[in-house]
RNA sequence: CGGGCUAUGGCGCAGUCUGGUAGCGCGCUACACUGGGGGUGUAGAGGCCGUGGGUUCGAAUCCCGCUAGCCCGACCA
C-alpha cells in the first residue's frame, strides 16, 4: 500500500479554500457547531489561542494596561450615540428582545415548545465590540486629568452576524481582546495607538512568524467612528490579504458622544481622546493559511499547543517497557531542564496503542514543530531520531540525546526563523511595484494576482471606483519602517497612478479575506 | 441578504429520476500476523436516511416549509 502523496486533499494549488478547511479538520482544531456561523474550538486549536492570549497579555501589562470585564449585552440606546459607529455595525447585530421562555404544549402533537415571552422595554445588542459600553464606564470613571490615562483591556467574545462565516476567519461569535484607552491629549492617544500597532506587528513576527505589513487604513477602510485606523496586513499563501489586527485613534468622537470629559490642568472641561485596538481568533486562521502545507498544519513553535512530540517505537514486546520509560524520562528532562522564550518546553509523549506510522502522520497533520522517535536501538546508542515539521515528512536526523537536550530551544527557534523567512520571501516575491494605470488594470485579471504597491493620491471616491472594479482594496498605506524591501518602495515611488500628483505616498492594493 | 449546490452510521459516498422500510469504502472494536511505520487477515459493533408537515396501503426516494453547510456576489476582524 503506497502512502497518499499528500496528507491533505485537495492541495493548496488545487483548491485553496477547501484545503484550508481540510487542514483544520485534519489537525483537529475546530468544527462548525449547530449554532449558525459559530464554531467549536477543540483542544488543539484552543491551546493556540491560550498561548496567544498569555503571551499578548504579558505585553499589554508591560505597557501599562489592566484587564477588566464589561457586560456582553449592550443597551440598544448606547449604540445609537455615535452615528457612524452605529451605522457601521447595524447590519450585523444580534438583538436580545425577551427575558424568559414559556412552555407551551401543542395539543395535537403533545410536544412542548418554548415560546419567548417577557418582552424587554429596551432591547439589548450582543456586543459586536465594546466601545459604547466601555465608554459609558469611562465617563463615570474620569473626572480629572489625574484619572488619565485610562488603560484598559478586555478578553472577551463578541458577536457579529456575518453572512458568510469561515472557521477562524469570520465566525458569528469570535474571541478577541479589545483595548480601550482614554487620554488627555491627541498626541498622547496617537502615541498609544502607534505603540500598540508596533506591538501587534512584532507579536505577529516574533510569536507567529508572520511578516505583516504595518500601515494606515484609508478613510474608506477605517473603523466606523475612528479618525485613524492602523492595521497589520498579512499575505497568506493564495496571495490574498488578511487584516490581522487593528489599532484605532478615535479622536474625541466617542468621548463627545458619551461625555467622557475631565477637568484639565488649566481648569476647563475637556473631552478625552480615546483609542481602541484588537486582535482575534482570526490570528489562528491567518497562521494556518500563512504556514501550513499539503501535509497539514504547520505551527510556529511559540504558539504550538505541544512543541515536542515523543513517539515511542516499540517493535518488540520485551523492550516496550524500557522504551516507554526512556520516552517519559526524556520528556521529564525537557520539561524541567529546558525552556524556550522563558517557558518550559511543552512535551507530549504519545503512548497511544496504535500504528507508529499513523501516529507520525497524525502529528504531521497537527503541525507539531518537533517529532522525536525513540526505539530500542536508540536507547542503546543514546540517540534520538529528530524530525522537524518545517522539513520533509520523511527527513530524520539521529542525534545524540544529550546534544538534543542542549539544542532543543535552538531547533525551535530555527523552525520559527525558517517559517518567517519563507513567509517573508513569499510575500516579497508577490508584491509588485506599479507606476502606471495601464499596468494596474492589467494586473488584476490573473487568478492569484498578489499585491500591488503604487503611488497614490486619489480621493476616497476614486479609490472606491478602482476597488469595486477589480474587487480589491487598499490594504494600507505602509508606515515608515514597515519592513518592506527598499527596492520595492523605490520602484513604487513617483506620481500617483491615477491623478499624476508627484511624489505621492505608497498604497498597497490586494484582494482580501 | 441575492444566485447556485448539498444534507444518508465518526468520515467520504451509492441508493432518490423508475416509492416497497438501507448499502459500499475508510475509520472503529476484538483476535492473529506484522513492526523506525500511515501494513495484512479474520470476525464484529454502529445509521431509520438534517428537520417539520403533506401525498400514499407503504417514502431516504414524490410535494411544500424550515434549518445548517459549501461556492459565487454585496458586507465585514
Amino acid at each position: 500500500m503506497s502512502a497518499a502523496k499528500t496528507a491533505i486533499t485537495p492541495t493548496r494549488h488545487e483548491d485553496f479554500p477547501e484545503w484550508y478547511q481540510q487542514v483544520i479538520k485534519a489537525a483537529d482544531l475546530a468544527e462548525n457547531s449547530e449554532t449558525r456561523g459559530c464554531m467549536v474550538i477543540k483542544p488543539w486549536g484552543y491551546g493556540i489561542w491560550e498561548l496567544i492570549q498569555k503571551q499578548l497579555d504579558v505585553r499589554f501589562k508591560e505597557t501599562g494596561h489592566q484587564n477588566a470585564y464589561f457586560p456582553l449585552l449592550i443597551p440598544l440606546s448606547y449604540l445609537e450615540k455615535e452615528a457612524e459607529h452605529a451605522e457601521g455595525f447595524a447590519t450585523e447585530c444580534a438583538v436580545v428582545t425577551h427575558h424568559r421562555l414559556e412552555a407551551v404544549k401543542d395539543p395535537e402533537t403533545g410536544k412542548t415548545k418554548m415560546i419567548p415571552t417577557g418582552e424587554l422595554a429596551e432591547p439589548y445588542v450582543i456586543r459586536p465590540t465594546s466601545e459604547t459600553i466601555i465608554g459609558a464606564a469611562f465617563a463615570r470613571w474620569v473626572q480629572s486629568y489625574r484619572d488619565l490615562p485610562l488603560l484598559i483591556n478586555q478578553w472577551a467574545n463578541v458577536m457579529r452576524w456575518e453572512m458568510r462565516p469561515r472557521l477562524f476567519l469570520r465566525t458569528a461569535e469570535f474571541l478577541w481582546q479589545e483595548g480601550h484607552t482614554a487620554h488627555e491629549s491627541k498626541a498622547e492617544a496617537i502615541k498609544e495607538t502607534e505603540m500598540i500597532h508596533r506591538l501587534y506587528e512584532t507579536f505577529a513576527r516574533d510569536h507567529l512568524a508572520i511578516p505583516v505589513v504595518p500601515g494606515e487604513k484609508t478613510e474608506n477602510e477605517r473603523f466606523p467612528g475612528a479618525d485613524m485606523t492602523l492595521t497589520i496586513e498579512a499575505m497568506v499563501q493564495d496571495k490574498k490579504a488578511i487584516q490581522a489586527g487593528t489599532s484605532h485613534y478615535l479622536g474625541q468622537n466617542f468621548s463627545k458622544a458619551q461625555n467622557i470629559c475631565f477637568a484639565s490642568r488649566e481648569g476647563g472641561q475637556e473631552f478625552a481622546h480615546t483609542t481602541s485596538w484588537g486582535v482575534s481568533t482570526r490570528l489562528i486562521g491567518t497562521l494556518i493559511m500563512a504556514h501550513s502545507d499539503d501535509d497539514g498544519l504547520v505551527l510556529p513553535p511559540r504558539v504550538a499547543t505541544q512543541q515536542v512530540i515523543i513517539i515511542p517505537v516499540t517493535p518488540k514486546e520485551d523492550s516496550r517497557e524500557a522504551v516507554l520509560a526512556a520516552c517519559n524520562a526524556l520528556a521529564e528532562r525537557l520539561r524541567k531542564k529546558t525552556s524556550y522564550h522563558d517557558d518550559p518546553i511543552r512535551v507530549h509523549v504519545d503512548n497511544r496503542d496504535m500504528q507508529g506510522g499513523q501516529k507520525k502522520w497524525d502529528w504531521v497533520k497537527k503541525g507539531a514543530p518537533i517529532r522525536v522517535e525513540i526505539g530500542p536501538r536508540d536507547i542503546e546508542s543514546r540517540k534520538v531520531c529528530v524530525q522537524r515539521r518545517d522539513r520533509a515528512a520523511n527527513e530524520k536526523e539521529f542525534m545524540d540525546k544529550e546534544e538534543f537536550l542542549q539544542t532543543v530551544p535552538n531547533i525551535l527557534q530555527d523552525i520559527h526563523d525558517s517559517l518567517l523567512v519563507k513567509a517573508r520571501e513569499f510575500r516579497d516575491a508577490n508584491i509588485h511595484a506599479c507606476t502606471s494605470l495601464e499596468d494596474f488594470h492589467a494586473h488584476w485579471s490573473s487568478e492569484n494576482p498578489g499585491w500591488l504597491a503604487t503611488p497614490w493620491a486619489g480621493t476616497p471616491e476614486e479609490e472606491d471606483e478602482l476597488s469595486k472594479k477589480h474587487k480589491i482594496a487598499i490594504r494600507c498605506m505602509p508606515i515608515k519602517d514597515a519592513g518592506l524591501p527598499e527596492a520595492l518602495l523605490s520602484a513604487a515611488a513617483g506620481a500617483c497612478i491615477l491623478t499624476g500628483k508627484q511624489s505621492s505616498p505608497v498604497a498597497i492594493w490586494g484582494r482580501s479575506y
